[in-house]
DNA sequence: CATCAACTGTACCCACGGTAGGGTTTTGGA
DNA sequence: TCCAAAACCCTACCGTGGGTACAGTTGATG
Protein backbone atom coordinates (compact mmCIF):
# COMPACT_ATOMS: atom_id res chain seq x y z
CA UNK A 1 0.00 0.00 0.00
CA UNK A 2 1.46 3.14 -1.15
CA UNK A 3 2.18 6.15 1.69
CA UNK A 4 -0.79 7.98 0.46
CA UNK A 5 -3.86 5.54 0.72
CA UNK A 6 -2.09 4.16 4.71
CA UNK A 7 -2.62 7.29 5.55
CA UNK A 8 -6.04 7.61 4.29
CA UNK A 9 -6.73 4.47 5.54
CA UNK A 10 -5.76 5.53 8.96
CA UNK A 11 -7.93 8.59 8.94
CA UNK A 12 -11.05 6.21 8.19
CA UNK A 13 -10.41 3.84 10.67
CA UNK A 14 -10.16 6.70 13.74
CA UNK A 15 -12.67 8.70 12.09
CA UNK A 16 -15.23 5.26 12.25
CA UNK A 17 -14.31 4.81 15.73
CA UNK A 18 -14.72 8.30 16.27
CA UNK A 19 -18.13 7.91 14.95
CA UNK A 20 -19.37 5.12 16.52
CA UNK A 21 -18.44 6.66 19.43
CA UNK A 22 -19.90 9.98 19.31
CA UNK A 23 -21.51 10.45 16.70
CA UNK A 24 -20.40 12.04 12.92
CA UNK A 25 -21.87 15.22 13.99
CA UNK A 26 -19.52 15.57 16.94
CA UNK A 27 -16.25 13.79 15.36
CA UNK A 28 -13.84 16.71 15.30
CA UNK A 29 -11.71 16.87 11.98
CA UNK A 30 -9.61 18.70 14.94
CA UNK A 31 -9.72 15.37 16.90
CA UNK A 32 -9.18 13.10 14.08
CA UNK A 33 -5.82 14.84 12.50
CA UNK A 34 -4.45 14.63 16.09
CA UNK A 35 -4.97 11.21 16.78
CA UNK A 36 -3.73 9.94 12.98
CA UNK A 37 -0.63 12.49 13.64
CA UNK A 38 -1.10 15.00 10.57
CA UNK A 39 -2.68 18.69 9.64
CA UNK A 40 -5.66 19.89 9.01
CA UNK A 41 -4.19 20.80 5.48
CA UNK A 42 -3.03 16.96 5.02
CA UNK A 43 -6.84 15.94 6.09
CA UNK A 44 -8.43 18.12 3.18
CA UNK A 45 -5.24 16.66 0.95
CA UNK A 46 -7.58 13.54 1.54
CA UNK A 47 -11.07 14.62 1.88
CA UNK A 48 -12.77 17.40 0.21
CA UNK A 49 -14.66 17.85 3.04
CA UNK A 50 -16.32 15.84 5.97
CA UNK A 51 -19.45 14.69 3.22
CA UNK A 52 -16.45 13.05 1.55
CA UNK A 53 -15.32 11.45 4.74
CA UNK A 54 -18.26 9.81 5.83
CA UNK A 55 -18.69 8.38 2.13
CA UNK A 56 -15.55 6.66 2.23
CA UNK A 57 -15.89 5.36 5.57
CA UNK A 58 -19.52 3.70 4.45
CA UNK A 59 -17.70 2.45 1.61
CA UNK A 60 -14.90 0.60 3.51
CA UNK A 61 -17.36 -0.69 6.50
CA UNK A 62 -19.46 -1.93 4.08
CA UNK A 63 -16.78 -3.58 1.69
CA UNK A 64 -15.46 -5.59 5.28
CA UNK A 65 -18.87 -6.55 6.10
CA UNK A 66 -19.69 -8.32 3.21
CA UNK A 67 -16.76 -10.12 3.17
CA UNK A 68 -17.17 -11.41 6.80
CA UNK A 69 -20.67 -12.41 5.55
CA UNK A 70 -19.45 -14.27 2.48
CA UNK A 71 -16.41 -15.86 4.08
CA UNK A 72 -19.12 -17.15 6.94
CA UNK A 73 -21.64 -18.34 5.05
CA UNK A 74 -19.60 -19.66 2.05
CA UNK A 75 -18.19 -21.48 4.66
CA UNK A 76 -21.25 -23.46 5.67
CA UNK A 77 -22.09 -24.08 2.14
CA UNK A 78 -18.90 -26.02 1.69
CA UNK A 79 -19.63 -28.04 5.27
CA UNK A 80 -23.31 -28.95 4.35
CA UNK A 81 -24.70 -29.45 0.43
CA UNK A 82 -28.19 -29.11 2.40
CA UNK A 83 -29.28 -24.99 1.73
CA UNK A 84 -30.77 -25.26 5.71
CA UNK A 85 -27.38 -26.79 7.11
CA UNK A 86 -25.17 -24.48 5.25
CA UNK A 87 -27.35 -22.04 6.54
CA UNK A 88 -27.58 -22.65 10.15
CA UNK A 89 -24.10 -23.48 9.92
CA UNK A 90 -22.85 -19.77 8.56
CA UNK A 91 -25.07 -18.36 11.32
CA UNK A 92 -23.61 -20.21 14.21
CA UNK A 93 -20.37 -19.18 12.70
CA UNK A 94 -21.28 -15.69 12.80
CA UNK A 95 -22.23 -15.83 16.14
CA UNK A 96 -19.09 -16.84 17.21
CA UNK A 97 -17.57 -14.97 14.97
CA UNK A 98 -18.96 -12.18 17.36
CA UNK A 99 -18.41 -13.27 20.72
CA UNK A 100 -14.74 -13.58 20.25
CA UNK A 101 -14.40 -10.03 19.48
CA UNK A 102 -12.22 -8.61 22.37
CA UNK A 103 -14.84 -5.30 22.96
CA UNK A 104 -17.96 -6.32 21.46
CA UNK A 105 -19.21 -4.96 18.22
CA UNK A 106 -17.82 -1.28 17.82
CA UNK A 107 -21.15 -0.67 16.31
CA UNK A 108 -23.13 -0.40 13.06
CA UNK A 109 -22.24 2.75 10.95
CA UNK A 110 -25.29 2.59 9.34
CA UNK A 111 -27.01 2.98 12.03
CA UNK A 112 -25.39 5.35 13.07
CA UNK A 113 -25.79 7.41 9.65
CA UNK A 114 -30.00 6.47 10.11
CA UNK A 115 -29.79 8.54 13.28
CA UNK A 116 -27.75 11.76 11.54
CA UNK A 117 -29.31 11.27 8.66
CA UNK A 118 -29.92 15.09 8.09
CA UNK A 119 -26.38 15.60 8.21
CA UNK A 120 -25.68 13.78 4.99
CA UNK A 121 -26.25 14.09 1.69
CA UNK A 122 -28.47 11.87 -0.55
CA UNK A 123 -25.34 10.20 -1.86
CA UNK A 124 -24.86 8.64 1.25
CA UNK A 125 -27.96 8.17 2.82
CA UNK A 126 -28.01 6.33 -0.52
CA UNK A 127 -24.98 3.89 0.06
CA UNK A 128 -26.51 3.15 3.16
CA UNK A 129 -29.81 2.15 1.57
CA UNK A 130 -28.25 0.14 -1.37
CA UNK A 131 -26.23 -1.44 1.42
CA UNK A 132 -28.54 -3.08 3.27
CA UNK A 133 -30.88 -3.79 0.86
CA UNK A 134 -27.44 -5.81 -0.70
CA UNK A 135 -27.53 -7.66 2.44
CA UNK A 136 -30.88 -8.44 2.84
CA UNK A 137 -31.13 -9.88 -0.60
CA UNK A 138 -27.72 -12.00 0.25
CA UNK A 139 -30.28 -13.35 2.85
CA UNK A 140 -33.15 -13.85 0.68
CA UNK A 141 -31.57 -16.11 -2.05
CA UNK A 142 -30.55 -18.37 0.82
CA UNK A 143 -33.63 -18.72 3.06
CA UNK A 144 -35.94 -18.75 -0.97
CA UNK A 145 -33.57 -21.91 -1.42
CA UNK A 146 -33.92 -23.71 1.92
CA UNK A 147 -38.01 -22.91 1.37
CA UNK A 148 -37.71 -24.54 -1.70
CA UNK A 149 -36.76 -28.13 -0.22
CA UNK A 150 -38.35 -27.31 3.39
CA UNK A 151 -41.54 -25.88 3.46
CA UNK A 152 -42.40 -23.43 6.67
CA UNK A 153 -44.13 -24.64 9.53
CA UNK A 154 -45.58 -21.11 9.20
CA UNK A 155 -46.14 -18.99 5.95
CA UNK A 156 -43.72 -16.34 6.09
CA UNK A 157 -42.63 -13.82 3.26
CA UNK A 158 -38.90 -14.66 2.93
CA UNK A 159 -37.96 -11.03 1.76
CA UNK A 160 -39.15 -9.68 5.55
CA UNK A 161 -37.71 -13.13 7.14
CA UNK A 162 -34.72 -11.79 5.33
CA UNK A 163 -34.86 -8.20 6.65
CA UNK A 164 -35.16 -9.52 9.95
CA UNK A 165 -31.94 -10.74 10.04
CA UNK A 166 -30.80 -6.79 9.73
CA UNK A 167 -33.01 -6.16 12.56
CA UNK A 168 -31.79 -8.48 14.69
CA UNK A 169 -28.19 -7.52 14.18
CA UNK A 170 -28.08 -3.78 14.31
CA UNK A 171 -30.84 -4.25 17.34
CA UNK A 172 -28.53 -6.36 19.05
CA UNK A 173 -25.47 -4.36 18.58
CA UNK A 174 -27.57 -1.48 20.21
CA UNK A 175 -28.85 -3.70 22.79
CA UNK A 176 -25.26 -4.60 23.66
CA UNK A 177 -24.24 -1.06 23.84
CA UNK A 178 -26.63 -0.02 25.92
CA UNK A 179 -26.67 -2.53 28.34
CA UNK A 180 -22.81 -3.01 28.00
CA UNK A 181 -22.95 -6.48 27.83
CA UNK A 182 -21.23 -7.74 24.37
CA UNK A 183 -22.84 -11.15 24.38
CA UNK A 184 -26.51 -10.40 23.58
CA UNK A 185 -25.28 -9.92 20.11
CA UNK A 186 -24.44 -12.92 19.65
CA UNK A 187 -27.48 -14.53 21.29
CA UNK A 188 -29.68 -12.85 19.71
CA UNK A 189 -28.12 -14.28 16.23
CA UNK A 190 -28.84 -17.68 17.80
CA UNK A 191 -32.29 -16.77 18.19
CA UNK A 192 -32.86 -15.99 15.21
CA UNK A 193 -31.06 -19.55 14.69
CA UNK A 194 -33.51 -20.73 16.51
CA UNK A 195 -36.53 -19.17 14.76
CA UNK A 196 -34.83 -20.15 10.87
CA UNK A 197 -34.54 -24.46 12.64
CA UNK A 198 -38.25 -23.74 14.13
CA UNK A 199 -39.50 -22.38 10.42
CA UNK A 200 -37.64 -25.10 8.52
CA UNK A 201 -36.35 -28.00 9.64
CA UNK A 202 -39.43 -29.01 12.00
CA UNK A 203 -41.12 -30.63 8.51
CA UNK A 204 -39.60 -32.97 6.75
CA UNK A 205 -37.46 -32.17 3.80
CA UNK A 206 -38.75 -32.33 0.56
CA UNK A 207 -35.68 -33.63 -1.62
CA UNK A 208 -34.22 -30.64 -4.06
CA UNK A 209 -33.78 -33.60 -6.76
CA UNK A 210 -38.20 -34.07 -6.92
CA UNK A 211 -38.76 -30.15 -7.16
CA UNK A 212 -36.15 -30.17 -9.97
CA UNK A 213 -37.09 -33.51 -11.92
CA UNK B 1 -50.26 22.96 32.90
CA UNK B 2 -48.31 25.99 33.93
CA UNK B 3 -46.64 28.48 31.88
CA UNK B 4 -43.44 27.35 32.43
CA UNK B 5 -43.73 23.61 32.00
CA UNK B 6 -45.71 24.21 28.77
CA UNK B 7 -42.47 25.82 27.20
CA UNK B 8 -40.41 22.96 28.91
CA UNK B 9 -42.40 20.63 27.05
CA UNK B 10 -42.84 22.40 23.63
CA UNK B 11 -38.82 22.92 23.94
CA UNK B 12 -38.87 18.89 24.57
CA UNK B 13 -40.94 17.57 22.04
CA UNK B 14 -38.95 19.72 19.32
CA UNK B 15 -35.92 18.72 20.71
CA UNK B 16 -36.58 14.89 20.47
CA UNK B 17 -37.70 15.65 17.08
CA UNK B 18 -34.35 17.07 15.92
CA UNK B 19 -32.22 14.77 17.90
CA UNK B 20 -34.13 11.91 15.87
CA UNK B 21 -33.12 13.22 12.60
CA UNK B 22 -30.03 14.98 13.04
CA UNK B 23 -28.91 13.50 16.35
CA UNK B 24 -27.61 14.72 19.30
CA UNK B 25 -24.90 16.90 18.22
CA UNK B 26 -25.69 18.15 15.70
CA UNK B 27 -29.16 19.32 17.08
CA UNK B 28 -28.44 23.10 17.50
CA UNK B 29 -29.92 25.32 20.30
CA UNK B 30 -30.18 28.30 18.23
CA UNK B 31 -33.04 26.17 16.19
CA UNK B 32 -34.31 24.88 18.81
CA UNK B 33 -35.31 28.39 20.23
CA UNK B 34 -36.06 29.91 17.61
CA UNK B 35 -38.72 27.07 16.97
CA UNK B 36 -40.23 27.41 19.91
CA UNK B 37 -40.15 31.11 20.00
CA UNK B 38 -38.07 32.04 22.93
CA UNK B 39 -34.11 33.16 23.23
CA UNK B 40 -31.44 31.63 24.34
CA UNK B 41 -31.69 32.95 28.02
CA UNK B 42 -34.95 31.01 28.24
CA UNK B 43 -33.51 27.94 27.15
CA UNK B 44 -31.23 27.88 29.37
CA UNK B 45 -33.49 29.09 32.35
CA UNK B 46 -35.04 25.94 32.11
CA UNK B 47 -31.98 23.19 31.48
CA UNK B 48 -29.19 23.96 32.69
CA UNK B 49 -26.85 22.79 29.51
CA UNK B 50 -27.22 20.08 27.13
CA UNK B 51 -27.18 17.13 29.02
CA UNK B 52 -29.87 18.12 31.15
CA UNK B 53 -32.07 18.73 28.00
CA UNK B 54 -30.92 14.87 26.82
CA UNK B 55 -31.51 13.80 30.38
CA UNK B 56 -35.11 15.08 29.98
CA UNK B 57 -35.96 14.27 26.99
CA UNK B 58 -35.14 10.48 27.41
CA UNK B 59 -37.23 10.63 30.39
CA UNK B 60 -39.98 11.62 28.53
CA UNK B 61 -39.92 9.62 25.93
CA UNK B 62 -39.20 6.72 28.07
CA UNK B 63 -42.62 7.58 30.31
CA UNK B 64 -44.30 8.12 26.99
CA UNK B 65 -43.54 3.93 25.78
CA UNK B 66 -44.07 2.50 29.25
CA UNK B 67 -47.56 3.98 28.18
CA UNK B 68 -47.94 2.41 25.28
CA UNK B 69 -46.58 -1.19 26.10
CA UNK B 70 -48.65 -1.32 28.80
CA UNK B 71 -51.69 -0.16 27.19
CA UNK B 72 -51.64 -2.37 24.27
CA UNK B 73 -50.48 -5.85 26.22
CA UNK B 74 -52.99 -4.87 29.57
CA UNK B 75 -55.62 -4.79 26.43
CA UNK B 76 -54.70 -8.11 25.11
CA UNK B 77 -55.07 -9.59 29.07
CA UNK B 78 -58.74 -8.30 28.82
CA UNK B 79 -59.18 -9.92 25.39
CA UNK B 80 -57.86 -13.40 26.83
CA UNK B 81 -56.86 -15.33 30.10
CA UNK B 82 -54.18 -17.15 28.04
CA UNK B 83 -51.00 -15.41 28.42
CA UNK B 84 -49.77 -16.75 25.48
CA UNK B 85 -52.74 -15.37 23.52
CA UNK B 86 -53.05 -12.43 25.15
CA UNK B 87 -49.20 -11.74 24.60
CA UNK B 88 -49.92 -12.15 20.91
CA UNK B 89 -52.76 -9.95 20.65
CA UNK B 90 -50.40 -7.41 22.40
CA UNK B 91 -48.29 -7.65 19.88
CA UNK B 92 -50.51 -7.70 16.87
CA UNK B 93 -52.06 -4.66 18.66
CA UNK B 94 -48.58 -2.95 18.51
CA UNK B 95 -47.89 -4.08 15.35
CA UNK B 96 -51.23 -2.43 14.13
CA UNK B 97 -50.22 0.78 15.91
CA UNK B 98 -46.84 0.91 14.53
CA UNK B 99 -48.19 0.53 11.19
CA UNK B 100 -50.97 3.07 11.60
CA UNK B 101 -48.07 6.51 12.81
CA UNK B 102 -48.53 8.13 9.91
CA UNK B 103 -44.98 8.84 8.90
CA UNK B 104 -43.82 5.78 9.89
CA UNK B 105 -41.84 5.75 13.38
CA UNK B 106 -39.67 8.69 14.91
CA UNK B 107 -37.15 6.89 15.94
CA UNK B 108 -36.16 5.62 19.08
CA UNK B 109 -33.45 7.98 21.33
CA UNK B 110 -32.59 5.26 23.35
CA UNK B 111 -30.49 4.04 20.29
CA UNK B 112 -29.95 7.98 19.17
CA UNK B 113 -28.18 7.83 22.76
CA UNK B 114 -26.32 5.00 22.18
CA UNK B 115 -24.74 5.99 19.08
CA UNK B 116 -23.62 9.26 20.68
CA UNK B 117 -22.46 8.07 24.16
CA UNK B 118 -19.68 9.56 24.86
CA UNK B 119 -21.63 12.87 24.55
CA UNK B 120 -23.25 11.97 28.08
CA UNK B 121 -22.82 12.27 31.02
CA UNK B 122 -22.90 8.77 33.04
CA UNK B 123 -26.39 9.18 34.47
CA UNK B 124 -28.06 9.59 30.96
CA UNK B 125 -26.98 6.30 30.41
CA UNK B 126 -27.75 4.97 33.42
CA UNK B 127 -30.86 6.36 32.23
CA UNK B 128 -30.88 4.05 28.62
CA UNK B 129 -29.66 1.36 30.28
CA UNK B 130 -32.17 1.13 33.38
CA UNK B 131 -35.07 2.03 30.91
CA UNK B 132 -34.16 -0.61 28.09
CA UNK B 133 -34.13 -2.99 31.35
CA UNK B 134 -37.03 -2.15 32.44
CA UNK B 135 -39.07 -2.95 28.91
CA UNK B 136 -36.63 -6.58 28.90
CA UNK B 137 -38.17 -7.24 32.41
CA UNK B 138 -41.73 -6.22 31.34
CA UNK B 139 -41.57 -8.94 28.67
CA UNK B 140 -40.08 -11.39 30.14
CA UNK B 141 -42.34 -11.62 33.05
CA UNK B 142 -45.09 -12.33 30.42
CA UNK B 143 -43.19 -14.56 28.70
CA UNK B 144 -42.30 -17.08 31.33
CA UNK B 145 -45.51 -17.17 32.62
CA UNK B 146 -46.37 -18.37 28.83
CA UNK B 147 -43.62 -20.92 29.20
CA UNK B 148 -45.09 -22.51 32.02
CA UNK B 149 -48.07 -23.30 30.79
CA UNK B 150 -47.07 -24.18 26.90
CA UNK B 151 -43.52 -25.61 27.37
CA UNK B 152 -41.48 -24.60 24.06
CA UNK B 153 -40.59 -26.42 21.49
CA UNK B 154 -37.31 -25.69 21.62
CA UNK B 155 -35.45 -25.20 24.44
CA UNK B 156 -34.78 -21.01 25.10
CA UNK B 157 -33.83 -18.55 27.35
CA UNK B 158 -36.63 -16.89 28.36
CA UNK B 159 -34.63 -13.48 28.85
CA UNK B 160 -33.13 -13.62 26.07
CA UNK B 161 -36.69 -14.25 24.40
CA UNK B 162 -37.56 -10.82 25.73
CA UNK B 163 -34.24 -8.82 24.65
CA UNK B 164 -35.28 -10.01 21.22
CA UNK B 165 -38.24 -8.15 21.36
CA UNK B 166 -36.16 -4.50 21.95
CA UNK B 167 -33.69 -6.11 19.53
CA UNK B 168 -36.27 -6.64 16.84
CA UNK B 169 -38.28 -2.72 17.50
CA UNK B 170 -34.85 -1.38 17.30
CA UNK B 171 -33.77 -2.84 14.70
CA UNK B 172 -37.08 -2.12 12.57
CA UNK B 173 -36.91 1.28 13.46
CA UNK B 174 -34.00 1.67 12.00
CA UNK B 175 -34.45 -0.51 8.48
CA UNK B 176 -37.91 1.92 8.11
CA UNK B 177 -35.71 4.57 8.16
CA UNK B 178 -32.94 3.35 6.43
CA UNK B 179 -35.28 1.85 3.31
CA UNK B 180 -37.67 4.12 3.95
CA UNK B 181 -40.61 2.21 3.96
CA UNK B 182 -42.27 2.54 7.43
CA UNK B 183 -44.14 -0.84 7.09
CA UNK B 184 -40.73 -3.04 7.45
CA UNK B 185 -40.77 -1.95 11.54
CA UNK B 186 -44.92 -3.42 11.75
CA UNK B 187 -44.00 -6.25 9.69
CA UNK B 188 -40.97 -7.45 12.13
CA UNK B 189 -43.10 -7.18 15.58
CA UNK B 190 -45.34 -9.89 13.32
CA UNK B 191 -42.45 -11.70 12.74
CA UNK B 192 -41.70 -11.63 16.56
CA UNK B 193 -45.25 -12.69 17.32
CA UNK B 194 -44.93 -15.68 14.61
CA UNK B 195 -41.67 -16.88 16.26
CA UNK B 196 -43.33 -16.84 19.57
CA UNK B 197 -46.23 -18.78 18.43
CA UNK B 198 -44.01 -21.14 17.03
CA UNK B 199 -42.45 -21.61 19.97
CA UNK B 200 -44.95 -21.96 22.31
CA UNK B 201 -48.24 -22.72 20.83
CA UNK B 202 -46.82 -25.12 18.38
CA UNK B 203 -46.91 -27.81 21.45
CA UNK B 204 -50.26 -28.62 23.51
CA UNK B 205 -51.14 -26.58 26.36
CA UNK B 206 -50.28 -27.19 29.91
CA UNK B 207 -52.85 -26.23 32.03
CA UNK B 208 -52.06 -23.66 34.48
CA UNK B 209 -54.27 -25.48 37.38
CA UNK B 210 -52.17 -28.73 37.08
CA UNK B 211 -49.19 -26.64 37.59
CA UNK B 212 -50.28 -24.83 40.63
CA UNK B 213 -51.40 -28.16 42.11
C1' DC C 1 -47.55 46.16 46.95
C1' DA C 2 -44.10 42.58 47.06
C1' DT C 3 -42.48 38.48 45.28
C1' DC C 4 -41.28 34.98 42.37
C1' DA C 5 -41.36 32.39 38.07
C1' DA C 6 -40.52 33.05 33.51
C1' DC C 7 -38.51 35.00 30.73
C1' DT C 8 -35.59 39.05 27.38
C1' DG C 9 -31.26 41.55 26.00
C1' DT C 10 -26.57 42.19 25.43
C1' DA C 11 -22.10 41.06 25.33
C1' DC C 12 -18.67 37.90 25.11
C1' DC C 13 -15.43 33.52 24.70
C1' DC C 14 -14.02 29.56 22.33
C1' DA C 15 -14.22 25.32 19.47
C1' DC C 16 -14.70 23.78 15.14
C1' DG C 17 -15.63 23.39 10.02
C1' DG C 18 -13.87 25.11 6.18
C1' DT C 19 -11.00 28.22 2.87
C1' DA C 20 -6.73 30.08 0.87
C1' DG C 21 -2.29 29.69 -0.62
C1' DG C 22 2.50 29.25 -0.32
C1' DG C 23 6.30 26.13 1.30
C1' DT C 24 8.57 21.55 2.14
C1' DT C 25 9.57 16.69 2.17
C1' DT C 26 9.11 12.05 0.36
C1' DT C 27 8.70 8.78 -3.20
C1' DG C 28 8.94 6.38 -7.44
C1' DG C 29 10.30 6.19 -12.03
C1' DA C 30 13.27 7.69 -16.24
C1' DT D 1 21.05 10.96 -10.07
C1' DC D 2 17.49 13.98 -11.13
C1' DC D 3 12.81 15.40 -11.65
C1' DA D 4 8.05 15.61 -11.11
C1' DA D 5 4.31 14.41 -8.74
C1' DA D 6 2.36 12.98 -4.36
C1' DA D 7 1.93 13.85 0.21
C1' DC D 8 2.06 16.51 3.10
C1' DC D 9 3.09 21.19 6.65
C1' DC D 10 2.42 26.15 8.10
C1' DT D 11 0.01 30.31 8.83
C1' DA D 12 -3.77 33.09 8.73
C1' DC D 13 -8.37 33.80 8.44
C1' DC D 14 -13.85 33.59 8.48
C1' DG D 15 -18.48 32.21 10.14
C1' DT D 16 -21.38 29.47 12.89
C1' DG D 17 -22.87 27.96 17.04
C1' DG D 18 -22.52 26.11 21.94
C1' DG D 19 -22.13 27.98 26.18
C1' DT D 20 -21.44 31.67 29.99
C1' DA D 21 -22.55 35.77 32.62
C1' DC D 22 -25.49 38.83 34.34
C1' DA D 23 -28.57 42.62 34.53
C1' DG D 24 -33.16 43.89 33.40
C1' DT D 25 -38.32 43.06 32.43
C1' DT D 26 -42.99 41.11 32.55
C1' DG D 27 -47.01 38.98 34.42
C1' DA D 28 -49.46 36.32 37.68
C1' DT D 29 -50.32 35.47 42.56
C1' DG D 30 -50.97 36.16 47.41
Amino acid sequence: MSKGRETRERILAIAEESVLAKGFGATSIEEIISEAGLTKSGFFYHFRDKNELARAMLERYVTANDKVFAELFGRGCELSDDPLQAFLIGLKLLAETLADLPNGHPGCLIASVCYQERLFDREVREITARSVNAWNLFFQVRLEEIAQCHPPAEPVDIAHLAQMMSCITDGGIIMSKVLRDPGILPQQVLLFRSYVKLLFAGTPAVRPALLAG
